[in-house]
DNA sequence: TCCTTAGAACCTGTATTACAGGTTGTTATA
DNA sequence: TATAACAACCTGTAATACAGGTTCTAAGGA
Protein backbone atom coordinates (compact mmCIF):
# COMPACT_ATOMS: atom_id res chain seq x y z
CA UNK A 1 0.00 0.00 0.00
CA UNK A 2 2.76 2.28 0.48
CA UNK A 3 4.47 1.51 -2.92
CA UNK A 4 4.51 5.51 -3.68
CA UNK A 5 7.95 6.97 -2.73
CA UNK A 6 7.57 9.57 -5.64
CA UNK A 7 4.56 11.97 -3.98
CA UNK A 8 1.21 11.31 -5.59
CA UNK A 9 0.23 14.60 -5.06
CA UNK A 10 3.34 17.37 -6.01
CA UNK A 11 1.97 20.10 -4.75
CA UNK A 12 1.47 21.31 -1.74
CA UNK A 13 2.88 19.31 1.65
CA UNK A 14 0.98 21.68 4.00
CA UNK A 15 3.79 21.04 7.30
CA UNK A 16 6.04 18.36 7.44
CA UNK A 17 4.23 14.84 8.26
CA UNK A 18 1.97 13.13 6.68
CA UNK A 19 -0.25 13.46 10.07
CA UNK A 20 -0.58 16.82 9.79
CA UNK A 21 -1.69 16.65 5.52
CA UNK A 22 -4.40 14.18 7.33
CA UNK A 23 -6.01 16.56 10.01
CA UNK A 24 -5.98 18.79 7.04
CA UNK A 25 -7.56 17.00 5.10
CA UNK A 26 -9.98 16.06 7.72
CA UNK A 27 -10.91 19.90 8.67
CA UNK A 28 -11.08 20.76 5.10
CA UNK A 29 -13.91 17.42 4.64
CA UNK A 30 -15.90 19.27 7.26
CA UNK A 31 -15.45 22.76 5.85
CA UNK A 32 -16.14 21.01 2.18
CA UNK A 33 -19.14 18.91 3.07
CA UNK A 34 -20.41 21.75 5.45
CA UNK A 35 -21.01 19.51 8.45
CA UNK A 36 -22.89 20.14 11.52
CA UNK A 37 -22.13 18.89 15.00
CA UNK A 38 -23.18 15.35 15.36
CA UNK A 39 -22.56 14.46 11.81
CA UNK A 40 -20.60 11.71 10.89
CA UNK A 41 -17.10 11.76 9.35
CA UNK A 42 -15.38 8.91 6.75
CA UNK A 43 -13.90 5.96 8.94
CA UNK A 44 -10.41 5.40 9.25
CA UNK A 45 -10.26 2.89 6.70
CA UNK A 46 -12.10 5.21 4.34
CA UNK A 47 -9.59 7.69 5.26
CA UNK A 48 -6.53 5.50 4.64
CA UNK A 49 -8.02 4.79 1.32
CA UNK A 50 -8.48 8.16 0.57
CA UNK A 51 -5.15 9.47 1.70
CA UNK A 52 -3.22 6.61 0.86
CA UNK A 53 -1.50 6.00 4.29
CA UNK A 54 -1.37 3.83 6.81
CA UNK A 55 -4.01 3.88 9.21
CA UNK A 56 -1.47 4.75 11.92
CA UNK A 57 -1.17 8.02 10.43
CA UNK A 58 -4.95 8.76 10.04
CA UNK A 59 -5.61 7.70 13.89
CA UNK A 60 -2.98 9.76 14.96
CA UNK A 61 -4.67 13.17 13.09
CA UNK A 62 -8.26 11.78 14.45
CA UNK A 63 -6.86 11.60 17.96
CA UNK A 64 -5.23 14.67 17.80
CA UNK A 65 -8.65 16.44 16.63
CA UNK A 66 -10.06 14.85 19.23
CA UNK A 67 -7.92 16.00 21.85
CA UNK A 68 -8.37 19.19 20.65
CA UNK A 69 -11.87 18.68 21.25
CA UNK A 70 -12.95 19.10 17.16
CA UNK A 71 -14.46 15.96 16.77
CA UNK A 72 -15.69 12.97 19.24
CA UNK A 73 -14.68 9.31 19.15
CA UNK A 74 -16.16 6.35 20.97
CA UNK A 75 -15.23 3.09 20.48
CA UNK A 76 -17.45 1.20 17.66
CA UNK A 77 -18.97 4.23 16.23
CA UNK A 78 -17.74 6.80 13.95
CA UNK A 79 -16.41 10.13 15.42
CA UNK A 80 -18.37 12.98 15.05
CA UNK A 81 -18.44 16.92 14.75
CA UNK A 82 -17.90 18.10 17.62
CA UNK A 83 -19.97 20.82 19.44
CA UNK A 84 -17.73 24.01 21.05
CA UNK A 85 -16.11 22.77 23.87
CA UNK A 86 -13.34 24.82 25.64
CA UNK A 87 -11.21 21.58 26.81
CA UNK A 88 -7.88 23.36 24.17
CA UNK A 89 -8.46 26.48 25.25
CA UNK A 90 -8.26 25.34 28.77
CA UNK A 91 -5.35 23.04 27.91
CA UNK A 92 -3.14 25.97 26.51
CA UNK A 93 -4.12 28.35 29.10
CA UNK A 94 -2.81 25.96 31.92
CA UNK A 95 0.18 25.21 29.97
CA UNK A 96 0.72 29.02 29.89
CA UNK A 97 0.24 29.01 33.75
CA UNK A 98 2.68 25.66 34.29
CA UNK A 99 5.61 26.98 32.15
CA UNK A 100 5.12 30.45 33.57
CA UNK A 101 5.15 31.69 30.43
CA UNK A 102 1.66 33.73 31.86
CA UNK A 103 1.01 34.77 35.11
CA UNK A 104 -2.04 34.71 37.16
CA UNK A 105 -2.42 38.60 37.18
CA UNK A 106 -2.07 38.78 33.40
CA UNK A 107 -5.37 36.26 33.03
CA UNK A 108 -7.28 38.14 35.80
CA UNK A 109 -6.67 41.35 33.89
CA UNK A 110 -8.06 39.43 30.39
CA UNK A 111 -10.59 38.49 32.79
CA UNK A 112 -11.75 41.60 33.81
CA UNK A 113 -11.77 43.14 30.35
CA UNK A 114 -13.94 40.08 29.06
CA UNK A 115 -16.35 40.07 32.45
CA UNK A 116 -17.04 44.32 32.13
CA UNK A 117 -18.66 43.52 28.67
CA UNK A 118 -20.08 40.38 29.38
CA UNK A 119 -21.61 41.26 32.38
CA UNK A 120 -22.86 44.37 30.43
CA UNK A 121 -24.19 41.91 27.45
CA UNK A 122 -26.15 39.88 29.90
CA UNK A 123 -28.09 42.76 31.91
CA UNK A 124 -28.91 43.67 28.36
CA UNK A 125 -29.71 40.06 27.12
CA UNK A 126 -30.85 38.06 29.65
CA UNK A 127 -33.45 36.27 29.57
CA UNK A 128 -35.69 35.39 32.91
CA UNK A 129 -34.35 32.14 33.11
CA UNK A 130 -30.68 32.93 32.68
CA UNK A 131 -31.57 35.98 35.18
CA UNK A 132 -32.67 33.63 37.92
CA UNK A 133 -29.65 31.35 37.22
CA UNK A 134 -27.11 33.92 37.95
CA UNK A 135 -29.32 34.88 41.01
CA UNK A 136 -29.80 31.27 42.16
CA UNK A 137 -25.44 31.06 42.09
CA UNK A 138 -25.19 34.16 44.13
CA UNK A 139 -27.50 32.86 46.39
CA UNK A 140 -25.87 29.48 46.90
CA UNK A 141 -22.74 31.37 47.46
CA UNK A 142 -24.09 32.87 50.63
CA UNK A 143 -25.70 29.60 51.75
CA UNK A 144 -22.57 27.12 51.40
CA UNK A 145 -21.21 29.95 52.83
CA UNK A 146 -18.92 28.18 55.74
CA UNK A 147 -17.78 25.61 52.74
CA UNK A 148 -15.14 27.29 50.53
CA UNK A 149 -15.09 24.55 48.06
CA UNK A 150 -18.65 24.96 47.28
CA UNK A 151 -18.49 28.57 47.45
CA UNK A 152 -15.66 28.68 44.64
CA UNK A 153 -17.91 26.26 42.26
CA UNK A 154 -20.96 28.56 42.66
CA UNK A 155 -18.63 31.35 42.36
CA UNK A 156 -17.13 29.94 38.76
CA UNK A 157 -20.84 29.26 37.86
CA UNK A 158 -21.90 32.66 38.47
CA UNK A 159 -19.31 33.50 36.18
CA UNK A 160 -20.14 30.99 32.98
CA UNK A 161 -23.75 31.98 33.61
CA UNK A 162 -23.09 35.42 32.98
CA UNK A 163 -21.16 34.44 29.90
CA UNK A 164 -23.71 32.56 28.52
CA UNK A 165 -26.34 35.12 28.94
CA UNK A 166 -24.25 37.47 27.20
CA UNK A 167 -25.47 35.17 24.19
CA UNK A 168 -22.08 35.27 22.72
CA UNK A 169 -20.76 31.37 22.73
CA UNK A 170 -17.09 33.05 22.08
CA UNK A 171 -17.42 34.97 25.32
CA UNK A 172 -18.37 31.63 27.10
CA UNK A 173 -15.58 29.72 25.80
CA UNK A 174 -13.07 32.15 26.48
CA UNK A 175 -14.40 32.58 30.31
CA UNK A 176 -15.08 28.72 30.75
CA UNK A 177 -11.46 28.24 29.36
CA UNK A 178 -10.26 30.34 32.28
CA UNK A 179 -12.15 28.28 34.84
CA UNK A 180 -9.68 26.17 35.54
CA UNK A 181 -7.04 29.09 36.79
CA UNK A 182 -9.24 29.98 38.75
CA UNK A 183 -9.83 26.78 40.16
CA UNK A 184 -6.56 26.79 41.03
CA UNK A 185 -5.59 30.10 42.94
CA UNK A 186 -9.37 31.01 44.05
CA UNK A 187 -8.49 29.39 47.59
CA UNK A 188 -5.76 31.65 47.80
CA UNK A 189 -7.88 35.16 47.62
CA UNK A 190 -10.86 33.42 49.90
CA UNK A 191 -8.07 33.19 52.53
CA UNK A 192 -6.79 36.81 52.55
CA UNK A 193 -10.28 37.26 53.19
CA UNK A 194 -10.00 36.25 56.86
CA UNK A 195 -12.93 37.62 58.41
CA UNK A 196 -16.17 36.83 57.69
CA UNK A 197 -17.43 40.45 57.69
CA UNK A 198 -14.59 40.19 54.26
CA UNK A 199 -15.41 37.25 52.87
CA UNK A 200 -19.65 37.68 53.33
CA UNK A 201 -18.21 41.14 51.50
CA UNK A 202 -17.24 39.00 48.70
CA UNK A 203 -20.65 37.48 48.25
CA UNK A 204 -22.55 40.53 48.72
CA UNK A 205 -20.56 41.92 45.32
CA UNK A 206 -21.94 39.06 43.42
CA UNK A 207 -25.09 39.74 44.80
CA UNK A 208 -24.85 43.58 43.67
CA UNK A 209 -23.64 42.15 40.13
CA UNK A 210 -26.96 39.72 40.02
CA UNK A 211 -29.20 42.29 40.75
CA UNK A 212 -28.03 44.71 38.24
CA UNK A 213 -28.38 42.31 35.35
CA UNK A 214 -32.16 41.22 36.82
CA UNK A 215 -32.78 45.29 36.38
CA UNK A 216 -31.00 45.58 33.00
CA UNK A 217 -28.76 47.89 33.86
CA UNK A 218 -25.87 47.48 32.44
CA UNK A 219 -23.90 50.22 33.26
CA UNK A 220 -24.33 49.30 36.84
CA UNK A 221 -23.44 45.96 36.00
CA UNK A 222 -20.12 46.54 34.47
CA UNK A 223 -19.31 49.18 37.50
CA UNK A 224 -20.27 46.65 40.03
CA UNK A 225 -18.40 43.58 38.16
CA UNK A 226 -15.28 46.07 37.95
CA UNK A 227 -15.23 46.15 41.68
CA UNK A 228 -14.95 42.37 42.30
CA UNK A 229 -12.19 42.24 40.19
CA UNK A 230 -10.45 45.05 41.43
CA UNK A 231 -10.79 43.50 45.19
CA UNK A 232 -9.86 40.23 43.57
CA UNK A 233 -6.79 41.21 42.13
CA UNK A 234 -6.09 43.35 45.26
CA UNK A 235 -6.86 40.16 47.15
CA UNK A 236 -4.31 38.06 44.83
CA UNK A 237 -1.26 40.54 44.95
CA UNK A 238 -1.71 41.36 49.10
CA UNK A 239 -1.04 37.15 48.89
CA UNK A 240 1.80 37.48 46.91
CA UNK A 241 0.70 36.13 43.57
CA UNK A 242 2.76 37.97 40.93
CA UNK B 1 3.39 -6.19 27.88
CA UNK B 2 -0.02 -6.06 28.06
CA UNK B 3 -0.19 -8.51 30.82
CA UNK B 4 -2.82 -6.68 33.24
CA UNK B 5 -6.39 -6.87 32.78
CA UNK B 6 -6.27 -6.04 36.11
CA UNK B 7 -6.13 -2.38 36.54
CA UNK B 8 -2.52 -1.90 37.96
CA UNK B 9 -3.80 1.61 39.10
CA UNK B 10 -7.26 0.89 40.84
CA UNK B 11 -7.93 5.16 41.38
CA UNK B 12 -8.71 7.21 38.80
CA UNK B 13 -9.42 6.46 35.82
CA UNK B 14 -9.45 10.36 34.23
CA UNK B 15 -11.56 9.91 31.31
CA UNK B 16 -12.08 6.18 29.38
CA UNK B 17 -9.11 5.64 27.47
CA UNK B 18 -5.35 4.96 28.17
CA UNK B 19 -4.55 8.02 25.40
CA UNK B 20 -6.20 10.45 27.20
CA UNK B 21 -4.13 8.97 30.53
CA UNK B 22 -0.81 9.50 28.90
CA UNK B 23 -1.96 12.80 27.82
CA UNK B 24 -2.49 13.72 31.42
CA UNK B 25 0.60 12.11 32.57
CA UNK B 26 2.83 14.40 30.20
CA UNK B 27 1.72 17.26 31.21
CA UNK B 28 1.65 15.92 34.82
CA UNK B 29 5.53 15.50 34.42
CA UNK B 30 5.82 18.69 32.50
CA UNK B 31 4.24 20.17 36.02
CA UNK B 32 6.03 18.17 38.45
CA UNK B 33 9.34 18.93 37.04
CA UNK B 34 9.04 22.37 36.53
CA UNK B 35 9.84 22.18 32.71
CA UNK B 36 10.13 25.20 30.80
CA UNK B 37 9.58 25.69 27.02
CA UNK B 38 12.78 23.94 25.32
CA UNK B 39 13.03 21.76 27.85
CA UNK B 40 13.03 17.51 26.78
CA UNK B 41 10.29 15.37 27.50
CA UNK B 42 10.91 11.62 28.39
CA UNK B 43 11.41 9.48 25.01
CA UNK B 44 8.38 7.40 23.99
CA UNK B 45 10.40 4.33 24.86
CA UNK B 46 10.82 5.83 28.32
CA UNK B 47 6.75 6.64 28.78
CA UNK B 48 6.13 3.49 27.30
CA UNK B 49 7.65 1.63 30.18
CA UNK B 50 6.27 3.92 32.42
CA UNK B 51 2.91 3.86 32.17
CA UNK B 52 2.54 0.30 30.93
CA UNK B 53 0.84 0.76 27.36
CA UNK B 54 2.31 0.09 23.97
CA UNK B 55 3.65 2.71 22.08
CA UNK B 56 0.62 3.17 20.15
CA UNK B 57 -1.04 4.63 22.56
CA UNK B 58 2.21 7.21 24.33
CA UNK B 59 2.44 8.45 20.13
CA UNK B 60 -1.45 9.02 20.15
CA UNK B 61 -0.54 10.87 23.28
CA UNK B 62 2.33 12.88 22.34
CA UNK B 63 0.77 13.87 18.84
CA UNK B 64 -2.43 15.23 20.24
CA UNK B 65 -0.10 17.06 22.39
CA UNK B 66 1.83 18.34 19.24
CA UNK B 67 -1.43 18.98 18.10
CA UNK B 68 -2.45 21.68 20.41
CA UNK B 69 1.15 23.09 20.04
CA UNK B 70 1.81 22.37 24.08
CA UNK B 71 4.70 20.49 22.76
CA UNK B 72 6.85 20.25 19.62
CA UNK B 73 8.03 17.32 17.70
CA UNK B 74 10.97 16.52 15.14
CA UNK B 75 12.20 13.42 13.86
CA UNK B 76 15.05 11.65 15.66
CA UNK B 77 15.03 14.29 18.44
CA UNK B 78 13.19 14.09 21.63
CA UNK B 79 9.91 16.20 21.91
CA UNK B 80 10.08 19.31 23.73
CA UNK B 81 7.96 21.74 25.66
CA UNK B 82 6.56 24.65 23.33
CA UNK B 83 6.20 28.16 23.67
CA UNK B 84 3.03 29.49 24.04
CA UNK B 85 1.48 29.03 20.58
CA UNK B 86 -1.93 30.15 19.46
CA UNK B 87 -2.43 26.83 17.08
CA UNK B 88 -4.99 25.28 19.01
CA UNK B 89 -7.15 28.14 20.29
CA UNK B 90 -6.92 29.25 15.90
CA UNK B 91 -8.30 25.86 15.37
CA UNK B 92 -11.15 26.10 18.07
CA UNK B 93 -12.08 28.71 16.25
CA UNK B 94 -11.96 28.21 13.02
CA UNK B 95 -13.65 25.21 13.69
CA UNK B 96 -16.83 27.30 15.57
CA UNK B 97 -16.95 29.43 12.17
CA UNK B 98 -16.65 26.53 9.54
CA UNK B 99 -19.50 24.54 11.87
CA UNK B 100 -21.42 28.10 12.29
CA UNK B 101 -21.79 27.70 16.15
CA UNK B 102 -20.46 30.97 16.35
CA UNK B 103 -20.94 34.00 13.79
CA UNK B 104 -18.21 36.47 12.70
CA UNK B 105 -20.05 39.39 14.18
CA UNK B 106 -20.01 37.52 17.55
CA UNK B 107 -15.87 37.22 16.91
CA UNK B 108 -15.96 41.01 16.18
CA UNK B 109 -17.78 42.19 19.50
CA UNK B 110 -15.04 39.55 21.13
CA UNK B 111 -12.18 41.57 19.26
CA UNK B 112 -13.53 44.84 19.72
CA UNK B 113 -14.27 44.24 23.77
CA UNK B 114 -10.27 43.08 23.94
CA UNK B 115 -8.59 45.22 21.57
CA UNK B 116 -10.10 48.47 23.07
CA UNK B 117 -8.30 46.77 26.67
CA UNK B 118 -4.91 46.33 24.28
CA UNK B 119 -4.67 49.72 22.79
CA UNK B 120 -5.03 51.30 26.18
CA UNK B 121 -2.96 48.96 27.58
CA UNK B 122 -0.41 49.56 24.68
CA UNK B 123 -0.89 53.51 25.03
CA UNK B 124 0.19 53.03 28.65
CA UNK B 125 3.00 50.13 28.40
CA UNK B 126 4.34 50.36 25.02
CA UNK B 127 8.24 50.94 24.76
CA UNK B 128 9.69 52.79 21.64
CA UNK B 129 10.63 50.05 19.27
CA UNK B 130 6.71 48.89 19.88
CA UNK B 131 5.54 52.65 19.29
CA UNK B 132 7.31 52.29 15.88
CA UNK B 133 6.65 48.71 14.50
CA UNK B 134 3.15 49.44 15.21
CA UNK B 135 3.48 52.89 13.55
CA UNK B 136 5.38 50.83 10.61
CA UNK B 137 2.48 48.71 10.16
CA UNK B 138 0.10 51.84 9.41
CA UNK B 139 2.55 53.33 7.05
CA UNK B 140 2.65 50.02 5.02
CA UNK B 141 -0.73 49.75 4.82
CA UNK B 142 -1.01 53.09 3.16
CA UNK B 143 2.10 52.97 1.08
CA UNK B 144 0.92 49.27 -0.40
CA UNK B 145 -3.12 50.48 -0.28
CA UNK B 146 -3.69 49.22 -3.84
CA UNK B 147 -2.54 45.58 -3.00
CA UNK B 148 -5.52 44.63 -0.89
CA UNK B 149 -4.10 41.49 0.19
CA UNK B 150 -0.91 43.42 1.62
CA UNK B 151 -3.63 45.92 3.40
CA UNK B 152 -4.60 43.34 5.52
CA UNK B 153 -1.65 41.41 6.15
CA UNK B 154 -0.36 44.94 7.63
CA UNK B 155 -3.37 45.18 9.17
CA UNK B 156 -3.44 41.83 10.91
CA UNK B 157 0.26 42.70 11.84
CA UNK B 158 -1.01 45.88 13.22
CA UNK B 159 -3.47 44.71 15.72
CA UNK B 160 -0.67 41.57 17.00
CA UNK B 161 1.58 44.11 17.47
CA UNK B 162 -0.82 46.17 19.51
CA UNK B 163 -1.92 43.03 21.63
CA UNK B 164 2.35 42.43 21.99
CA UNK B 165 2.68 46.31 22.74
CA UNK B 166 0.42 45.66 26.12
CA UNK B 167 2.99 43.28 27.72
CA UNK B 168 0.07 40.50 28.55
CA UNK B 169 0.74 37.56 26.24
CA UNK B 170 -2.94 35.91 26.63
CA UNK B 171 -4.55 39.56 25.13
CA UNK B 172 -1.58 38.76 22.40
CA UNK B 173 -2.65 34.99 22.59
CA UNK B 174 -6.59 35.53 21.49
CA UNK B 175 -6.17 38.71 19.48
CA UNK B 176 -3.65 36.26 17.45
CA UNK B 177 -6.30 33.27 17.47
CA UNK B 178 -8.65 35.42 15.89
CA UNK B 179 -6.35 36.58 13.13
CA UNK B 180 -7.71 33.44 11.03
CA UNK B 181 -11.05 34.48 10.82
CA UNK B 182 -10.31 37.84 9.73
CA UNK B 183 -8.17 36.54 6.46
CA UNK B 184 -11.42 35.03 5.75
CA UNK B 185 -13.28 37.71 6.36
CA UNK B 186 -11.27 40.55 5.49
CA UNK B 187 -12.03 41.18 1.73
CA UNK B 188 -15.33 41.66 2.06
CA UNK B 189 -15.30 44.56 4.51
CA UNK B 190 -12.49 46.25 1.82
CA UNK B 191 -15.12 45.76 -0.89
CA UNK B 192 -17.26 47.59 0.77
CA UNK B 193 -15.33 50.48 1.19
CA UNK B 194 -15.78 50.73 -2.85
CA UNK B 195 -14.10 53.97 -3.32
CA UNK B 196 -10.28 55.45 -2.78
CA UNK B 197 -11.82 57.97 -0.29
CA UNK B 198 -13.54 55.59 1.82
CA UNK B 199 -10.65 53.09 2.07
CA UNK B 200 -8.14 55.92 2.42
CA UNK B 201 -10.50 56.58 5.52
CA UNK B 202 -10.14 53.59 7.25
CA UNK B 203 -6.24 53.52 6.87
CA UNK B 204 -6.08 56.78 8.01
CA UNK B 205 -8.09 55.29 11.23
CA UNK B 206 -4.91 53.15 12.10
CA UNK B 207 -2.48 55.87 11.36
CA UNK B 208 -4.81 57.88 14.38
CA UNK B 209 -4.63 54.93 16.92
CA UNK B 210 -0.41 54.78 15.89
CA UNK B 211 -0.59 58.20 16.73
CA UNK B 212 -2.09 57.94 20.25
CA UNK B 213 -0.46 55.18 21.54
CA UNK B 214 2.58 57.09 20.46
CA UNK B 215 1.27 60.06 22.18
CA UNK B 216 1.04 57.66 25.36
CA UNK B 217 -2.73 58.74 25.04
CA UNK B 218 -4.48 55.39 26.31
CA UNK B 219 -8.59 57.33 26.32
CA UNK B 220 -7.62 58.38 22.98
CA UNK B 221 -6.48 55.43 21.69
CA UNK B 222 -9.29 53.29 22.91
CA UNK B 223 -11.67 55.89 21.61
CA UNK B 224 -10.08 55.56 18.00
CA UNK B 225 -9.99 51.82 18.21
CA UNK B 226 -13.38 51.93 19.05
CA UNK B 227 -14.53 53.86 15.90
CA UNK B 228 -12.61 51.56 14.01
CA UNK B 229 -14.48 48.47 14.91
CA UNK B 230 -17.76 49.92 14.85
CA UNK B 231 -16.86 51.25 10.84
CA UNK B 232 -15.61 47.43 9.93
CA UNK B 233 -19.17 45.43 11.67
CA UNK B 234 -20.91 48.24 10.17
CA UNK B 235 -18.84 47.30 6.95
CA UNK B 236 -19.80 43.59 7.13
CA UNK B 237 -23.49 44.16 8.26
CA UNK B 238 -23.42 45.77 5.12
CA UNK B 239 -22.12 43.17 3.25
CA UNK B 240 -24.77 40.86 4.54
CA UNK B 241 -22.60 38.88 6.91
CA UNK B 242 -24.08 37.52 10.07
C1' DT C 1 47.34 17.91 21.23
C1' DC C 2 43.57 19.12 18.47
C1' DC C 3 40.49 18.57 14.78
C1' DT C 4 37.95 15.69 11.73
C1' DT C 5 35.32 11.85 10.57
C1' DA C 6 33.13 7.41 10.73
C1' DG C 7 30.09 4.85 13.21
C1' DA C 8 27.29 3.20 17.03
C1' DA C 9 23.29 4.11 19.75
C1' DC C 10 19.12 6.11 20.22
C1' DC C 11 15.28 8.53 18.58
C1' DT C 12 11.08 9.43 15.81
C1' DG C 13 8.06 8.54 11.30
C1' DT C 14 5.44 5.32 9.02
C1' DA C 15 3.63 0.79 7.70
C1' DT C 16 1.70 -3.72 8.64
C1' DT C 17 -0.63 -7.23 10.99
C1' DA C 18 -3.42 -9.04 14.67
C1' DC C 19 -7.01 -9.39 17.78
C1' DA C 20 -10.43 -7.81 21.31
C1' DG C 21 -14.55 -5.56 21.97
C1' DG C 22 -18.37 -2.20 20.79
C1' DT C 23 -22.25 -0.96 17.37
C1' DT C 24 -25.51 -1.63 13.92
C1' DG C 25 -28.34 -3.64 10.71
C1' DT C 26 -30.11 -8.01 8.96
C1' DT C 27 -31.87 -12.37 9.04
C1' DA C 28 -33.88 -16.34 10.92
C1' DT C 29 -36.75 -18.15 14.31
C1' DA C 30 -40.46 -18.28 17.74
C1' DT D 1 -44.90 -9.40 14.19
C1' DA D 2 -41.48 -9.33 17.62
C1' DT D 3 -37.33 -10.95 19.32
C1' DA D 4 -32.97 -12.97 19.32
C1' DA D 5 -28.82 -14.45 17.09
C1' DC D 6 -25.51 -13.26 13.84
C1' DA D 7 -22.65 -10.98 10.34
C1' DA D 8 -20.31 -6.91 8.98
C1' DC D 9 -18.05 -3.00 10.20
C1' DC D 10 -15.93 0.00 13.36
C1' DT D 11 -12.56 1.56 16.86
C1' DG D 12 -8.89 0.44 20.78
C1' DT D 13 -4.64 -1.43 21.68
C1' DA D 14 -0.52 -4.22 20.91
C1' DA D 15 3.60 -5.90 18.63
C1' DT D 16 6.94 -5.73 15.09
C1' DA D 17 9.66 -3.93 11.36
C1' DC D 18 12.34 -0.76 9.01
C1' DA D 19 13.77 3.85 7.18
C1' DG D 20 15.81 7.99 8.24
C1' DG D 21 17.31 11.83 11.44
C1' DT D 22 20.25 13.25 15.60
C1' DT D 23 23.78 12.96 18.85
C1' DC D 24 27.69 11.44 21.05
C1' DT D 25 31.88 9.00 20.99
C1' DA D 26 35.95 7.13 19.66
C1' DA D 27 39.32 6.25 16.20
C1' DG D 28 42.37 8.27 13.01
C1' DG D 29 44.95 11.92 10.83
C1' DA D 30 47.18 16.59 10.90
Amino acid sequence: MQVSMEPTEPMSEPSPGLVSAAIQAITQHIRAEGLAPGDPLPSEAAMTRQLNVSRTVVREAFRSLSAMRLIDMSAGRRATVAKLDTGAMSMVIEHGITTQQISVQQVYDVRRTIEMRTVALAALRRTDQEAAAIGRSARLMRENFRNPEAVMEHDIAFHEAIAAASHNPVFSLIVTAFSGVTRRTWVIGWRTRSSDEAQLKMIKGHEDIAEAILKGDPRLAAEHMAQHFDKSVKALLDAGIA
